[in-house]
DNA sequence: ATAAGGCTTCCCATGATGGCAAGGTCAAGA
DNA sequence: TCTTGACCTTGCCATCATGGGAAGCCTTAT
């Protein structure tokens, strides 16, 4: 099947599926004699496991080794579920900062009162920067 | 003083200091004769309000508005506020986006025995329903 | 005077993705 | 057979905020 019919059957863009295969994440596929790219159910497997594991936001560095594990019969499964639990550990951590920033920020907007007037906590804030405490001033 | 000073002043790095003042964030500062950047205490109060509004998540293009309110005395605490809550939602969006991804992981973590076994949940998983290898004869 | 270090601009890289453009290919219909 | 439209190819540019590095000038201290 042509790379359109590709992308189709696995959820990755064909402009996706090239780039995997300039930076080497998956195989060059074989080509016409034409030069158009052809692929089998194996390689459209092969797509979907990448889509999924972009999906749980693996970034394709990790994704390269996930891919030498699924093709790997003598893996151990412990490495596999160390990869899932940095990744778990990654989002969590990012999850923690962002909700930092959303309770400063609830916290900041909750003071303001948010009418036609000009006082506002949010700005306040802002503009002292480092020299000030949000929430203990 | 110098940019290397505003900048530890401010919490910004040089090279930002420089793109924030390409990009027309910040306005371009005022040289010296042989073309050193000069920054007063109001440049690096401008400086440290980025950086707050950074640090809370803020895009550039956001706090563009924000200091324009900022130093508007007219302004309506209603648009700061709105800011605010805008980048609230979005933040909690991607939150919730993480959140996901992080309950999908540990789901299938936990199924996993994580052993020297090549048996993995995980792996099944991501290969949508595949036998956990990529050619299955 | 010289050395060290700070400053300047310019270019490149990130990470994953989309968009656009110019040109080749293929399949179907008139 | 010719045309048309959809699809494919490569290549370049853009994102978004940030860092790195090079080549060369300026300042300061010794």
């Amino acid at each position: 099947m042509n790379i359109g019919e590709a992308a189709a059957a696995s959820g990755v863009s064909a402009k996706m599926i090239r780039y995997y295969e300039a930076t080497g994440l998956i195989p060059a596929a074989t080509r016409t004699g034409s030069g158009y790219r052809v692929y089998t159910g194996t390689e459209v497997q092969m797509l979907r496991f990448i889509r999924r594991a972009r999906d749980l936001g693996f970034p394709v560095d990790k994704i390269v080794t996930l891919l030498a594990l699924w093709r790997d019969r003598s893996r151990h499964s412990s490495d596999v579920k160390r990869l899932a639990q940095d990744q778990i550990d990654g989002l969590e951590r990012k999850i923690k900062e962002m909700q930092a920033m959303v309770d400063t920020l609830q916290h900041l907007a909750d003071a303001c009162c948010g009418d036609h007037r000009p006082d506002c906590p949010i700005l306040t804030d802002l503009g002292h920067g480092a020299t000030g405490a949000p929430s203990r001033g």
